[in-house]
DNA sequence: CATCAGGGCCCTG
DNA sequence: CAGGGCCCTGAT
């Protein structure tokens, strides 16, 4: 295991995200697995960050209201920072929490919907986000395969013991992602070692991609929404499914919508349809529903209504719901 | 104790 | 294009 890095820099920025913004349901995703990179209460999100080939502490603070936003970063890390570096990571966390998105559309075309329009005024604001970079989310999109929730925890705590950083900083500690060049000479045993399973070789192969074959992910923003899903694809251990997370989350398709997975599937059913589990919808069925209501945006539409689940279920448990998600 | 399927994907036939 | 195999783990 690393050793615990002191981080002791810290400076500290004001964000104006655009109005109308919701912080917590921005920078705390219920439905997320959690890992030990982060951690959040209300009007507060913590988070470690490898950016630059340097280790840092962040801290969001809700520092404003919906209709006049403001977000207080502290940014903590071992040496001073220079200016080039800060504004650039600005830049780069403007984007994965899409604080400049404009919402207006949206809100304005769904909120006579029965379903979603009440869940837009409940949530007013709330984006989408992707903590970490590309090779961040494709190594978690990995650790979800086949598996419960647990399992995920449990391989992506032991991936952080043996290959992340310790980060101290604002008196917490938290655990930091390797680069790709950090994993690369891991050989498939000592991965397997980690109870990771046949994942092994996903990580290595998704790690020679980026520090062989030097997948650019800033580039890859720039290409269109298909060229980004076929590079994807040839990632060995990336199928639909994980792309169509990454389309979403990382690169910020709002209509991406390829594909629905079994469990998915049942829990629509159940939201759209007041099916049960034994009885669900056709996917097919599910797909021409979300064409019809939500075209444009069906990704970030649903996403909505499912953001509001799990904030429900926060507060009281949802026995169906529970029966599905296996922690 | 044994058995099984899980928040996919690859590979084979 | 359908279906078996893959790792490990908790549920039964």
């Amino acid at each position: 295991m690393s050793r615990a890095r002191q981080l002791k820099h810290k400076r500290v920025i004001e964000i104006e995200p655009t109005a109308p913004f919701n912080f917590d349901t921005t920078f705390h995703k219920p439905d997320h697995f959690p890992t030990s990179d982060n951690a959040w209460e209300p009007g507060v999100r913590w988070q470690t960050m490898l950016w630059q080939g340097k280790c840092l502490g962040l801290k969001f603070e809700n520092r404003g209201t919906i209709a006049q936003p403001c977000v207080r970063l502290s940014i903590w890390s071992k040496q001073k920072l220079n200016r080039a570096l800060v504004d650039g990571l600005i830049t780069e966390i403007t984007f994965r929490y899409n604080l400049q998105l404009d919402l207006a559309e949206f809100n304005r075309r769904f909120r006579a919907d029965p379903q979603l329009g009440p869940i837009i005024r409940k949530w007013r604001g709330m984006r989408t986000f992707s903590a970490g970079s590309l090779y961040e989310y494709l190594i978690i999109a990995i650790m979800l395969q086949n598996c419960t929730v647990r399992r995920s925890v449990n391989m992506m705590q032991a991936l952080y013991e043996k290959y992340g950083a310790v980060l101290k900083f604002d008196a917490r500690t938290f655990y930091c992602m390797w680069s790709p060049e950090e994993i690369d000479r891991a050989t498939e045993q000592e991965l397997r070692g980690l109870k990771v399973g046949y994942r092994a070789k996903s990580i290595q192969r998704v790690t020679a991609a980026f520090v062989v074959n030097g997948i650019d992910e800033i580039e890859l923003r720039g290409k269109s929404r298909e060229e980004q899903r076929n590079t994807l694809l040839e990632l060995y251990g990336i199928g639909p499914q994980s792309v169509g997370y990454i389309l979403f989350d990382v690169f910020h398709h709002w209509d991406a919508m390829d594909h629905i997975s079994p469990w998915e599937q049942i829990i629509y059913s159940k939201l759209f349809f007041s099916r049960n589990a034994e009885k669900p919808v056709s996917a097919d069925r599910l797909m021409r529903l979300f064409a019809k209501r939500f075209s444009g945006y069906r990704m970030l539409a649903v996403h909505y209504i499912w953001e509001d689940l799990f904030w429900k279920r926060q507060h009281a448990k949802i026995e169906w719901l529970e029966k599905l998600i296996r922690l």
